[in-house]
DNA sequence: CTCTTAATGTCGCTA
DNA sequence: TAGCGACGTTAAGAG
């Protein structure tokens, strides 16, 4: 027997409302309110929006979403593992620590949908940096000739290092992985990992940036510092046995 | 005269999706669909998504969210920009530059609403890093007796600064502003710009991070490196003209 | 809990 | 458009 996925209101009142947040709560539902409001919100830091028509989610893990009709952000949140509460007109999120406290004033509803969603699927993702590691890992020589990768993940002084190695000529050889064009800032990483290498090993430290492009200005400062790059592009791995790389192209005719 | 705000269908057919789909277009509409389905992407990362209830939510800036019943992010998007189409029992929604593709095969609707939002407040927020160096530049005592701040975002070698100045000695200062407790993160690009400096202008560079607190890491590298800290927390400005700061405690008595 | 870092990060700003 | 850095970043993984 199937139960109803979806319970619809039009123009619900605020005790409907209630209700539904009641049943969703009770049951393990998503509660997702349209409706013109307000939004005071105070935490680590403090906000105000001003009257307006925006859609509400309230997730059975505490996650509060209020998103107006613009951008991929919501507007005002909060994280898993709030608690939410109706009092008056008033929506009401707490979390603690930090001690973070979200007020939505419901002025008019114009539909409230309780989905009682059943989902056990988790996503599947290739082309991380994880995997760039695992690939060096398996074939060492995308790096160079004779390079040893030894650690992954590797707490230092100052920090984790993503893969330290040896070289052929027994350099400490440090990877910084990035799997998008990287920035100053992974210069400055790498650097600080390199800067606490050699305090304990010596000079026989090399810094070597792996990413599949550099900006203009990480390029300089690397070679100011005398740090490395290698050009990798992070695997994307395809479904199944084929041994050219699927791309998404059989679904994706344009 | 009032329009009807929200289309509210319950087990819509794919037709019916199809048709509110357009009409989102055309009049700038916020479309929600209550549906189980999977999902496919690909562009700079690839991912699969099996069978399951989801929200998704189209928005007229061509932003695309699908939400399962947990966390505050979604399981899969596509940021403002992106172009919808409907192909069969298939939602794809493809962005240029980066190319990217997102596919989401609709197994069966629960439930689908139309929202005409009207909307037009924007979030005012306080506590900001920026409101950190107002008060800075109002007030450089908070750093130090006789700090004289000169460029807000001064742009140098390697990155952009966020406060220069000089102190009563007539060392350069940089100071890197942190709304919260800063990291080894936050160090590294302090020294990244001391360095910076140092190379041009002797060394007579002093660097000041200025946050609320500082990790255990972030303390030990800073201190090795000859950096300072100065606590300051970011200020939450109050709605009005109270001579005390006001908390957001009138509305929230818990 | 805190610390550290990745992320399809997103977003805003600027040259 | 690319570069740079903030964000109430969030989320994951380790100690």
């Amino acid at each position: 027997m199937e139960m109803t996925k979806a319970i619809v209101k039009e123009n619900p009142r605020i005790e409907e409302i209630k209700e539904l947040l009641e049943v969703a709560e009770s049951r393990e539902g998503l509660l997702t309110i349209f409706a013109r409001c307000t939004v005071y919100y105070e935490g680590r830091a403090k906000s105000e929006l001003g009257e307006g028509d925006r859609i509400i989610i309230i997730k059975p893990d505490g996650s509060f979403l209020i998103h107006q009709k613009k951008k991929r952000e919501p507007v005002n949140w909060q994280p898993p593992g709030s608690k939410v509460k109706m009092e008056g007109n008033s929506l009401i999120s707490i979390r603690r620590n930090p001690k973070e406290t979200l007020k939505v004033d419901i002025i008019e509803a114009y539909a409230a949908v309780l989905f009682m969603a059943e989902d056990y699927e988790e996503l599947t993702l290739t082309g991380s940096e994880a995997e760039m590691a695992e690939l060096i890992f398996q074939n060492p020589n995308v790096i160079e000739e004779g390079f040893k990768p030894m650690f992954r993940e590797k707490p230092i002084k100052h920090g984790i290092v993503d893969v330290l190695g040896v070289d052929r000529e027994g350099n400490i050889v440090v990877l910084e992985l990035k799997r998008r064009r990287a920035d100053l800032h992974a210069v400055s990483q790498l650097k600080r990992y390199v800067d606490a290498l050699k305090e304990e090993h010596g000079n026989k430290v090399r810094g070597i940036l792996v990413a599949p492009s550099l900006t203009e200005g990480a390029k300089k400062l690397l070679e100011k510092l005398g740090l490395e790059f290698r050009k990798l592009e992070p695997p994307k791995k395809g479904k199944k046995k084929s041994s050219k790389q699927r791309t998404l192209d059989f679904f994706n005719p344009y």
